[in-house]
DNA sequence: CTAGATGCAAACTCTTTGCATTGCC
DNA sequence: GGCAATGCAAAGAGTTTGCATCTAG
């Protein structure tokens, strides 16, 4: 198995996802850690992201403009609560799909393999 | 207002999607319009799927790819239930969302506005 | 006849890739 | 020292736009 380093740019990158509970799209992020390291190229981000992504880490959405963006997040099965204000992103579990199941086998004769679900309202700070 | 022309592209995109309840990107679409359009336009096509997603007819999503994909689709809100197998796309209402508002609430005072889901799974035929 | 639709080609944006160089372990 | 990570530049892929031409109403 390949080994991982721990090198600067992807502490910083995650230490920013960390940081900032939001989807941050690739170039948000370069831009916000080239103050710090005007060296840094954006294929880097990207490369790193992809990394996290494959690691759990972080998962991703595809914002209307067509720009993917990331948030840091538990490699478990998960939804998010994305407020519409501040963007901040909360982790939502899935048992009340379990009744869905029931219902959609009846209504159309489905049967429910995986659910991918967003939630958008206002986080207890903005409301 | 801008007047609406009805042309043979119009029609064939619509029917195409009409007939054919799945996920079509632009360029599958233009490949097999054109068998009977050669001078057909990419171009033309992503236009009128902009066109019918203003008009409300076509929703869209991204793949896996970045690529956007589209099917025919009512105006009013509700969900798709994604045949894993064949693609077809079914709707599906969401009345058993109003369950999560309450949960949502008392587990994280999030305050729940408007959400987006799609299910994926076997269809009647494929299963 | 006129505003809207189309084809064609070029431009754009986001993302990925190749390769030489740098840096972690 | 050796393999992984990075920067830089160039290439890719999907989508959009400008403009001359065509066409529905």
């Amino acid at each position: 198995m390949r080994t991982l380093y721990t090198t600067s740019t992807r502490t910083a990158i995650v230490d920013l996802l960390k940081r900032d509970p939001r989807y941050l799209t690739a170039t948000a992020i370069y831009r916000i850690l080239r103050d710090d390291n005007p060296r840094l190229a954006l294929s880097t981000v990207y490369r790193t992201l992809e990394l996290l992504a494959e690691l759990g880490n972080v998962s991703f959405r595809t914002e209307s403009n067509g720009e993917t963006s990331y948030v840091f997040c538990t490699d478990e099965h998960h939804h998010h609560a994305i407020c519409s204000v501040c963007g901040h992103v909360d982790e939502v579990d899935c048992a009340a799909i379990d009744q869905f199941k029931s219902a959609l086998m009846a209504q159309q004769s489905f049967e429910l393999d995986d659910h991918s679900i967003e939630f958008y309202g206002r986080c207890a700070r903005c409301r």
